[in-house]
DNA sequence: TTGCTCCTCACGTCACGTGAGGTGGC
DNA sequence: TTGCTCCTCACGTCACGTGAGGTGGC
């Protein structure tokens, strides 16, 4: 049954997260479990909102940003206006994450150089100590 | 003259950091400016290991490592094993850079998947108010 | 005196990690 | 009783940002 509610222990199998992150997203309002005397159940609610706030970190989104998101989203109505906020965040998203592939790879180069350059020193410093 | 001492104040002009950051830098000993009473006045020296610790920086390391990068460099004798220790860093790094690339271009093709997703359920969406 | 720049605490940020100390049920 | 898992503080991490409050020299 998928309707049956998850202990925290099942949960950190399930989606391999530690507690600590599912209290820590409880504290933020981003989950809700309900409560067994001390302990926390999670529901089927609990669990979607789980994977679109780890696919929300996937895309670099900050938590606050992820639960923006999941209101816009659980609005009963998802209307015109909400898709539209999310799609809007995505593109916004997509043009920093494409950015950072063009940074990475200018790093990469820069980084490239540095190897080179540290290598044909070592190089001479070989041939130095060969020399003698 | 390069031997000129700089004010903190002309090191963040020259550098594009604010004061904050290299008094932290300083505390966390990969500066070492001289003091003229309270001031601070950065050398030649600390202008050259502040170039090397912004490229470490570039290239993911954490300043604990850039500081140890640093030692390497300043040995006096940069003999075979720091050149080597250095460039070990270096490629370890490169991997690391490389699969960031490799995940961000993943994380891109999810992106555009989900985003395509949004798309058509607010084309549907449209449909349906037109039809009113 | 007013402005400007410098300084030293020291708390805040972000997303948790990591004990410390205690509880319930087998 | 011992183990196991759960719980709640609350401090630690990383690289600084950001006031608060005070100083020196023009």
């Amino acid at each position: 049954m998928t309707n049956e509610v998850m202990t925290i222990r099942e949960m950190c199998d399930a989606y391999d997260v530690t507690p600590r992150t599912l209290r820590f997203y409880e504290a933020k309002e981003l989950l809700f479990p309900i409560r067994e005397g001390q302990r926390r159940l999670f529901t089927r609610r609990d669990r979607a909102r789980l994977k679109l706030i780890l696919r929300g970190k996937r895309f670099g989104f900050a938590l606050e940003q992820i639960r923006q998101l999941l209101e816009l989203y659980s609005e009963e109505d998802a209307g015109k206006k909400q898709l539209e906020g999310a799609l809007d965040a995505y593109k916004t998203r997509k043009t920093d994450l494409e950015q950072q592939v063009e940074d990475l790879q200018q790093v990469l180069a820069e980084l490239d150089e540095q190897m080179a350059w540290v290598q044909s020193t070592l190089d001479n410093t070989l041939v130095r100590e060969t020399a003698d």
